[in-house]
DNA sequence: ATTTCAAATGCAACAATGATGCAAATGTAT
DNA sequence: ATACATTTGCATCATTGTTGCATTTGAAAT
């Protein structure tokens, strides 16, 4: 799927920023910060336009937020786009990256009587390959 | 255990600001949000004491920040204080409030090769027993 | 109880971010 | 090509995170 379909299909006017941040978001191998997708973006957009943007693709769950101890707000593409499962984040405490484990389902928990869940998200934190890797050499 | 005992075993000076944090945050039934925490304290304390006080109490893990969708930031007492196992967090859609389930431990993640983990977050987001107790009258 | 000193507070100030109103520019359906 | 609703860019404001510094306070030593 190419970001100008998935703009069609949520009824959302092609305009070069959204575009651009669906372009980014899908291409990037691990999850992106605000800051990582604009230094990507080819044209240069206002803050606002670029906020607003975000909040329409968050909307309409193209992208999604992942948030690692409320400092650090990655970005990916969302599990709708790309037809997969829920699945864990992971967050490297060493490179600060993000990387959605697409192989690593949720699991399902018992809540208590009364309760209900509708999503459940999981974070793990540790050390990913790539570092884990650095280490040895 | 109080909260002066907390402090002294932190090598914590004993100020009104950090024990209110912690009676307020210990007596909660629920996770507070700063700004709950901040109307049921007795002193009035300025904006950055008080966001200080919170700092060093989260630096010393003493209580610990739940983050829901990067909007709402909730505290909750740790672990290490109450030594009681990690636990799931549950994030109600209704009435917005954050409970740690204490009887929801986190379950293990099989992750790829290369790996590994050191800590894992859970939040479930779904309806409260007390919201689903309202729908029924 | 008084003195002493490092630590914490309160205040000013600044940066970053979330948000809104509005005129101008742009996308898209006709 | 035209028309109109949507989006953009700009100004502006609120909130929050952060730091520097003089003053105040907690707690240890006397």
């Amino acid at each position: 799927m190419i970001a100008v379909e998935i703009l069609n299909n949520n009824n959302l006017k092609r305009t070069s920023c959204r575009e651009g941040i669906i372009d980014v978001v899908m291409n990037a191998k691990q999850a992106l910060s605000e800051n990582e997708i604009r230094d990507r973006l080819v044209g240069n957009y206002d803050r606002t336009t670029f906020y607003r943007s975000f909040k329409t693709l968050e909307e309409h769950k193209i992208i999604h937020k992942i948030v690692v101890d409320n400092q650090l707000i990655k970005y990916a593409i969302d599990n709708t786009i790309t037809h997969t499962d829920e699945h864990a984040h992971f967050y490297c405490n060493e490179c600060n990256s993000v990387q959605c484990m697409e192989n690593v389902p949720i699991q399902k928990y018992q809540l208590p009587d009364g309760y209900s869940d509708v999503e459940t998200e999981v974070l793990i934190k540790g050390t990913c390959v790539n570092c884990k890797n650095q280490e040895n050499n």
